[in-house]
DNA sequence: AACAAGGCGACGTTTTCTGTCGCACCGCTG
DNA sequence: CAGCGGTGCGACAGAAAACGTCGCCTTGTT
């Protein structure tokens, strides 16, 4: 009847059935999904209401009467246990984490993470005795400090679940300086560029004729879920799209180009020691600067990054691209000293 | 003398308490860190044998013998099991998280959170019938591809438990172009700028006088942890010791600014709709520019920021600041045009 | 060689788990 | 309003698992 070592796994298997808060389940669904995790759990209903009694005296999950039914659900959505145990190092990685991803990832999006850190925080305050691990790590950032808009809890949550189950979603759509209209979306993707999500969507409808469009998700609001699944154009991908949108395509010459580059040494040292690519070569010069020397994209970001540096890079090949550089330098002129 | 539902707590208990493969634990140290855990825990060392027997049946827990004692262990560090399981939005902000990182983390820290981007995996594998999840989300990186240089894997992990636990440690100490040097080092702290991790700390012996020193993480080697604890200089602080620092202090100015600044549409565009300051504001110019106001800090990222969008952004006051991108404009044109 | 200390098989007892039955309750339907 | 099906839950007895204990074996240690 019961197979050794059944009872502990079976509990198990339970815990991680069990939805959390906002969502529930009966105790008859719970049943059946364990099952289907595996055809051996299969025991009377009346064992499953049991179990769900004790475990509830043990762990913080509740129950709720709807009807005739019980359903059942984690009270604490942050209360996480894993096994095995992570480690400190893993901990203090993950804290790490959390602060990285601090300044560049959308709020909303760390909340779902919350549950994790928490559990982090949880494994180092109750090992180190002298201060918290905060005191012996610290990130300094390298770009400005920005805030991205906030988006919604709701939004986020009902929009990847959208885009996981492949579902229409129904949201209200805010341009400032417009009206506030409602809209039926098909999901097909989302991209993340500087802490702003934008959900690449094909409208129902006539009259958008299945184009395919880019919604910023700090200007949605009121998300519902419909149970309608999701057209997809034929043969999308996004990948491919994003591609060809002027807006993400990063690359401009979309090629590569060998970079020769003057640095002063407080620019040198500003790399570290990264490397452009697997064919960069430093070289000391006879004027005190360091030659950089390194096949890299062609792109926008390697101007802007470029540029950045000011006066203490100065580029020297190819051609083409000091030519910019030197049009970059006469309009700043132009700007800033006529 | 049980009490309910003791058996799965205590087996759940031993499951985190059991450590990852590299370390281990006898089955009289299992049954000494249950008992302080939770004294109601107190059974028999027999029945803890047997336990551990059972769950290394279910679960992916080894043992060996080490003398006369058995030693337990979990074979597999990355297969996790969390309760409550994670959601699948959780699941695919984890995986975005791991995107997000993988450039600007150092990879071997990254590789500490193996375990829980695999959970996710898994989650996700399980659900989206349709394509991967890769398939419906992407990151559209802000700066260039670098590589930051590789640390090793022990190197982190020892380090990071040097910190946790105040011990000292022993490094192998590699400066290219000297001598390979043998250090006894006490860690105090680490820095993370753009990949790459610096350890702060002091190093054990006469010569140095107890100062304080950087070592970056990728030339050290052969770490071994000591059993000594850390000798920490007297009123030391990590944060005041940065901010001393003028290798990590950002700040130039250390103060404020009121920035103010007229972008090209297409510069204004890359802003999104992030905000530099609380008291960010723009407005339309009649030329066609957009003018951004904003109180920010006077940093030398900022104007690798402003100066980064070359000509796109024509800074207008502070004076201070304005005064600076002339003479930087003019250091350009001396050196590409002239 | 004698002596711990730990592993492990075996056994009888205690506790828990399980299927089953019966009753109560609730909501729906005719 | 009565009947019906689905659900919860108390109770009971048999089955299974867990437990403490004893004893023997192995393996380092003195």
């Amino acid at each position: 009847m019961r197979k050794a070592g059944d009872t502990i796994m079976r509990s198990l298997t339970m815990l991680q059935v069990i939805p959390v808060q906002p969502r529930s389940k009966t105790t008859r669904e719970i049943g059946e999904e364990l099952l289907a995790v595996d055809p051996d759990y299969e025991v009377d209903i009346r064992s499953i209401q049991r179990s769900l009694e004790k475990l509830s005296a043990i762990f913080p999950i509740g129950s709720e009467r709807d009807g005739r039914a019980n359903r059942w659900f984690w009270t604490q959505k942050d209360a996480i246990t894993q096994i095995p145990a992570m480690s400190r190092e893993t901990a203090f990685a993950l804290k790490l984490a959390g602060e990285y991803l601090k300044p560049i990832m959308p709020p909303s999006t760390l909340r779902l993470m919350a549950g994790h850190l928490r559990a982090a925080d949880e494994m180092l305050k109750g090992e180190s005795k002298l201060g918290a691990w905060a005191r012996k790590a610290r990130i300094v950032e390298r770009g400005i400090a920005m805030t991205p808009p906030s988006v919604r809890q709701d939004v986020i949550e009902e929009v990847y679940r959208a885009l996981l189950d492949d579902q229409r979603i129904e949201v209200t759509c805010s341009v400032p300086g417009e009206r506030a209209t409602r809209r039926v979306l098909n999901p097909l993707g989302v991209v993340f560029r500087g802490g702003i999500i934008h959900l690449v969507a094909t409208e129902e409808g006539e009259e958008s004729g299945g184009e395919v469009q880019h919604f910023v998700l700090h200007r949605l609001s009121n998300p519902t879920l419909l149970a309608e699944s999701v057209q997809r154009p034929r043969g999308f991908s996004l990948s491919r799209h994003l591609d060809e949108t002027e807006e993400f395509s990063s690359e401009a010459g979309a090629g590569k180009l060998k970079l020769r580059a003057a640095f002063h040494p407080e620019a040198f040292g500003q790399l570290g020691d990264a490397k452009l690519a697997s064919d960069h070569r430093t070289t000391m010069r006879r004027d005190g600067r360091i030659l950089v020397e390194a096949t890299v994209a062609d792109s926008d970001e390697l101007r802007t990054w470029l540029m950045g540096f000011g006066a203490m890079v100065e580029v020297l090949s190819p051609k083409r691209l000091r030519n910019e550089f030197t049009a970059h330098a006469e309009a700043l002129h132009a700007a800033y000293v006529v």
